[in-house]
RNA sequence: GGAGGGUUAGCUCAGCUGGUUAGAGCGCAUGCCUUACAAGCAUGAGGCCACUGGUUCGAGUCCAGUACCCUCCA
């Protein structure tokens, strides 16, 4: 596509993002293509809410998606990476009626649910296309052309089936239970929907007087008002204090009612007085007492938080009004012992942050216990595996102690529960809405009002995207998926429920890695949130440094399972480093125009006849560690190590010292073989390293790839660099290092001497046979990379020039006759300073030796490395020592 | 109350399987527009790896405890 041109001299991503989005789109490489020849890869998207548009989190997580998807890609394999949105019921029905009273002054119940609900379709085609829209502009790879949704017919199907299969099985059943009700959504919430937060609150100790007797009895609690509904008084059974008023009754303050005392284990004899009054209509544990001892449930608190007419005159009040009320009557009855200062946690709807109250009432729940069995088996068998481990222990904890499943939500956004009545009573599940009622026959049928937890179509998600119940191709090929990459924050929400419901229905695990991140805080360290104002939008940092930028941010911030936190300075350096990929692609090209490549050989091919120097050999090495290193690391989840490793490969490597050390022979200085060598060099190093990039980076990867000559028809669908045996060279490495150092000593004097940077240097190198021999043949890299002049290589111990700045590195002295430069002082405290160094550490190499344990229990290359370590250092100290000597 | 995580350079963070001299980005200091890149180059300063103990020939890395911070669960 891209014809070799000049580049320009910066980076624009937004000449190139779209271009390239578009072509890969138009070529299908995003589609799985279900080919044999191929192994499949696949993964399902955790599908972003329709409730708005996407955040920093959303960017996250598909950057470690598509990273993952286009190395699997690269490597082969037929990928399969499923997108979609999810319904998001509370969260979209708030959204839709907060518009629907903000612009029209009306409520849904003004709509009627049918007129309601086509409004929530509307605004779940615009927002589905925002995220979508926002999505590719991050430049994620999902087959758009299996995108899904879950209210969509196919997961409604799957919904249905799998909501009778259950139901049918006795695993769903609806039940008058306690559950969590929010009064400003008006509908139940499950357990984990219910988010707790300390609150300063108070402890009020109440004095409820015996019946028979003379004196009171005290209970403590933090909710007064519920005393109203209050049907016993419970203690422990073996609490010597209160043993012998089991089965007493007292008088209920206010409301004249005799109830019992009764005794249950589940009372901490430690907590208050040790009695507990017991409101079973308005507490969980209250609720369970009062099952064990068949009491009376009076529900005193409503749907909407108002006092009922059982709660007597305190009727109509609000339930913060009646607490005050209930108190201050006490208190003048003298019934109110004392109040404390007490911090507690209160449950608050996630949604919209009420305090929710415990009711009870009518709803349908899933049966856990058989359900999460299965479930548990897998992660502890290792079947299912989470990354980081640690997060198998959450889940197994919160899957050990499950409890029954609220799924039936009072709202009329979501899967209407497929349960009906008919006009005779009978009640019955039906996956197509039925004409009749199967019992009887009437045609008189109601369906039960509510929708089902959104979650529990979530659930579903990796198989009921891919066709189930029906026994699809895309079934059979792409599941189980391979790994699900998703935040800490739904464990328990979608991930634990899409295990159960995938060992249930498929038989088989959903997926087998799950691959956890934290969440993307602001530069503070504070979550992203609306109400602080501090959340970044994607679309925003796209638009101002590029999607790659961001991706490359996001995925070098990220530790496995850490939250990370967001700052504009990291996405600066991001885009840096991708104007710096771009700066040495621009600088290949213009000294590639005379240049073929060998499709595919390595330049060590002895074929290609050519003669590579040692700089050559150097980078063939460094950049085949490159390759192993980033695709160990991808194995491994580490995509941000992968990364790292091949921003300091590109950087420092490639282009501070490779590059830079080529530059001569580019130029045609050494010879029209020698600038052929360079030219298979670089172009193969450089194009390898655009490969491993462009999971990363696609977009700028992409581009400047293109413009590579011998290049295919889209870096996207390039083979994925293999690791080869032939370019490792630990000897080019060894002696690259050497002339490294000596090239940094050089400038370190140069620096400090303020020679000008322009001006040449003469200088003597006093080498070690085996650092002469190098030295020697290598001396154009120090003249060009230190802007040395004159120089002369001698054996150590050969005749030294007078007046000379001096440094020592390993086998090589090195000597600057800096004419009137030189300052003996400030010489002698360099060399000095340089002394002290290496004793240190020479003292330390040397206690390691002598540690006999060390000798006879380390590895023998770890114990022959720390030999010479103590041999390199001895003879740098001694040439240090020598030069001081001279000086001195 | 239970569980988990964190504590490494001025700031934000990496550090894989314990092994020579603990890294990066930003910031700081000095000098450079060196014909790929000033979104750059070169050089430099800056670390009791929270604390205490243990295991080990060897600990930033493993174990236990302490302190402080954070998260989840009840």
């Amino acid at each position: 596509m891209g014809q070799p041109q000049e580049l320009a001299k910066t980076y624009d991503p937004k000449k190139v993002e779209e271009k390239w989005y578009a072509y890969w789109e138009k070529r299908g490489y995003f589609e799985a293509t279900g080919d044999e020849g191929k192994k499949p890869y696949s993964i399902v998207i955790p599908p972003p809410n329709v409730t708005g548009s996407l955040h920093m989190g959303h960017a996250l997580n598909n950057t470690l998606q598509d990273v993952l998807v286009r190395w699997k890609r690269m490597q082969g394999y037929d990928v399969l990476w499923l997108p979609g949105t999810d319904h998001a019921g509370i969260a979209t029905q708030i959204k839709v009626e907060e518009v629907l009273r903000e612009t029209e002054g009306k409520s849904r119940h003004d709509l009627g649910r049918e007129a309601f609900l086509e409004r929530v379709w509307q605004w779940k085609e615009h927002y589905r296309d925002r995220i979508v829209g926002q999505l590719k502009k991050l430049g994620v790879s999902c087959d758009w052309s299996r995108e899904r949704f879950t209210m969509d017919s196919r997961c409604s199907r799957a919904v249905r089936e799998v909501f009778v299969h259950l139901y049918n099985k006795g695993l769903i059943y609806r039940g008058r239970y306690i559950i969590n009700w929010c009064p400003h959504c008006q509908t139940t919430l499950s357990d984990l929907e219910v988010e707790h937060q300390e609150v300063q609150g108070k402890i009020w100790h109440l004095r409820y007087p015996y019946r028979d007797r003379e004196g009171y009895i005290v209970v403590a609690t933090t909710r007064p008002e519920t005393m109203l509904g209050d049907t016993a008084v419970a203690v422990h059974p073996d609490d010597p204090r209160y043993k012998e008023l089991i089965g007493e009754k007292v008088i209920l303050p206010l409301m004249d009612r005799e109830i019992p005392i009764v005794a249950d284990s589940f009372v901490d004899p430690e907590f208050g007085t040790g009695m507990v009054k017991v409101t079973p209509a308005h507490d969980p544990n209250d609720f369970e007492i009062g099952l064990r001892h068949n009491l009376e449930q009076i529900q005193v608190i409503g749907d909407d938080a108002r006092m009922t007419e059982a709660a007597g005159r305190y009727a109509g009040l609000d339930r913060y009004e009646a607490r005050q009320r209930v108190v201050e009557d006490l208190e003048r009855l003298g019934l109110l012992e004392k109040v404390e200062e007490h911090v507690h946690a209160v449950g608050h709807c996630y949604r919209c942050g009420n305090v929710v109250e415990p009711l009870v009432s009518d709803q349908w729940f899933v049966k856990m216990k058989p359900l999460a069995e299965p479930a548990i088996r897998a992660v502890k068998e290792g079947d299912i595996r989470f990354v980081p481990e640690r997060f198998s222990k959450n889940y197994l904890h919160w899957m050990e102690n499950i409890r029954d499943w609220c799924i039936s939500r009072q709202l009329w956004w979501g899967h209407r529960i497929p349960v009906w009545t008919c006009a005779n009573g009978h009640e019955f599940a039906a996956i197509e809405d039925p004409a009749a009622c199967p019992t009887c026959g009437s045609s008189e049928l109601t369906q039960d009002p509510d929708v089902l937890d959104t979650w529990f179509s979530s659930a579903l998600w990796p198989f009921s995207t891919m066709g189930w119940p029906e026994r699809t191709p895309d079934l059979e090929r792409y599941y189980p998926t391979d790994v699900l990459v998703t935040g800490f924050d739904i464990i328990y929400f979608w991930v634990a429920r899409m295990i159960f419901m995938g060992l249930e229905f498929m038989k088989e695990k959903p997926f087998s890695d799950i691959l956890i991140h934290g969440l993307v805080r602001d530069h503070l360290g504070r979550k992203m949130s609306k109400s602080l104002g501090n959340g970044v939008d994607p679309l925003e940092v796209i638009e101002e440094y590029g999607a790659d930028a961001l991706r490359m941010t996001l995925v070098t911030g990220v530790a496995p399972g850490n939250d990370m936190r967001y700052q504009p300075e990291k996405v600066e350096a991001s885009r840096n480093f991708a104007n710096k990929i771009w700066n040495a692609t621009r600088f290949a090209l213009m000294h590639l125009v005379d240049f073929a490549p060998a499709d595919g050989k390595s330049p060590k091919d002895p074929s290609l006849g050519l003669e590579l120097a040692l700089a050559d050999r150097w980078i063939l090495s460094r950049y085949d560690r490159a390759v192993r290193e980033v695709t160990r690391h991808l194995n491994r989840y580490d995509l941000g190590e992968g990364a790292r490793t091949l921003y300091d490969f590109t950087w420092s490597e490639l282009c501070d010292w490779y590059i830079e050390v080529i530059k001569p022979r580019l130029y045609g200085k050494e010879g029209e073989a020698s600038k052929t060598s360079a030219q298979h060099v670089l172009w193969y190093v450089l194009k390898g390293t655009l490969e491993l990039l462009h999971p990363y980076m696609p977009f700028v990867t992409e581009e400047l790839w293109s413009h590579l000559p011998g290049t295919g028809e889209s870096i996207m669908i390039a083979p994925w660099p293999m690791p080869d045996d032939e370019l490792q060279d630990a000897q080019a490495e060894r002696e690259m290092t050497m002339l490294m150092e000596v090239i940094k000593a050089v400038r370190n004097i140069r620096a400090e001497k303020a020679v000008p940077p322009g001006r040449e240097v003469p200088a003597v190198f006093l080498a070690d046979p085996w650092a002469k021999e190098v030295l020697e043949a290598n001396l154009a890299y120090v003249k060009t990379l230190a802007k040395v002049g004159e120089a002369t290589v001698a054996p150590a111990g050969a005749a030294k020039p007078e007046k000379a700045a001096t440094a020592v590195t390993p086998g090589v002295e090195i000597f600057l006759p800096l004419a009137g430069l030189v300052d003996l002082d400030q010489e002698l405290a360099r060399l000095n300073k340089e002394l002290e160094q290496v004793t240190a550490e020479l003292e330390r190499a040397r206690a390691r030796l002598a540690n006999p344990g060390f000798v006879q229990k380390a590895p023998a290359h770890v114990v022959e490395g720390a030999r010479a370590r103590v041999r390199e250092l001895e003879a740098t100290e001694e040439k240090l020592k020598a030069r001081l000597a001279e000086l001195s």
